[in-house]
DNA sequence: CGCGGGCCCTGTGAGC
DNA sequence: TGCTCACAGGGCCCGC
């Protein structure tokens, strides 16, 4: 679900509503989505105040009035939603906070492959590579030239870049007419160029619609995305490409979904 | 030590 | 209608 125009999207609408707030009370449901495990998450929390929040590659970063910081990450299927205090509270809820004006913050996560990571004064970023939306081509051309791995599968690699995900390597790599199997330490600097260029474009494009929605994605809101409808290449199998007309083709490599355009994403150069 | 594969989970939709 | 199976936006951990 979440990649970088998601979690952006869900940081925007959540952060009117939680900056500033003070947490009054914190329930959890189950203590395993906690890092590190025994974290007293309730007792850290209780009575704080929300100082601030962003967004660091797929992370979504509370800092609180002690300087402490934790972070949300959504892993497939996870909402942080704002809800009244009366709606109806959704199985796998795992997570609540109520805050001094009544409303409440939910995580809810199906799958549990998103959780909260306690940070305390550790930095948020980690072992993160750089944000996309500010990587320059010369910086992500020397990462590609230290690996043999295909462009799709290291553009995967949140050391390499922070923030990508399946969605939006297929798109961007459409975009930028790279085929995704060709070794990355084999793209020219040309590619690179036009790469580096197609990543900030499809993720600004996604974000002004609010990200994609292909099942469980919703805003801080519950409101859904919108970029779904404007794929060029991500879950269209067999569909004409949106270019040239081609079919699109789907393959799997490092055991994901990876769709391009044979046509417009050539094997060769 | 880089890299590929397995695995962690639940829900859904396609196919029979 | 009901069952089984493949697959899903991510990422950690383990051998090789």
């Amino acid at each position: 679900m979440p990649e970088l125009p998601e979690v952006q999207t869900v940081v925007n609408t959540l952060s009117p509503r939680v900056t500033g707030a003070t947490i009054r009370a914190v329930t959890l449901h189950r203590i395993d989505i906690v890092t590190p495990i025994g974290t007293d998450l309730v007792k850290h929390l209780t009575n704080r105040v929300i100082s601030q929040i962003e967004r660091r590659g797929k992370r979504i970063v509370f800092t609180l009035d002690d300087g402490n910081r934790f972070f949300i990450h959504l892993g497939m299927t996870g909402r942080l939603t704002v809800e009244s205090l009366d709606s109806e509270i959704l199985k796998h809820t795992h997570l609540i906070f109520d805050l001094h004006d009544g409303s409440q913050v939910r995580f809810r996560d199906p799958r549990r492959f998103g959780g909260v990571f306690w940070l305390g004064s550790d930095d948020p970023a980690g072992t993160m590579g750089p944000e996309p939306m500010t990587l320059r081509a010369d910086e992500l051309f020397a990462k590609l030239k230290k690996t043999k791995r295909f462009v799709k599968t290291a553009l995967l690699d949140q050391k390499l870049v922070a923030g990508l995900g399946n969605i939006y390597v297929d798109e961007a790599l459409h975009a930028a007419g790279i085929y995704p199997k060709l070794r990355a330490d084999r793209l020219n600097r040309q590619q690179v160029e036009k790469l580096t260029v197609a990543i900030k474009t499809v993720l600004k494009r996604a974000l002004k619609h609010r990200g994609s929605t292909l099942r469980d994605f919703v805003d801080a809101d519950g409101l859904k995305g919108a970029f779904q409808k404007l794929h060029r290449v991500y879950d269209r199998e067999g569909k004409p490409c949106l270019t040239c007309g081609g079919s699109i083709k789907r393959i799997v490599l490092g055991g994901r979904s990876t769709h391009f355009c044979p046509k417009c994403q050539k094997r060769s150069k």
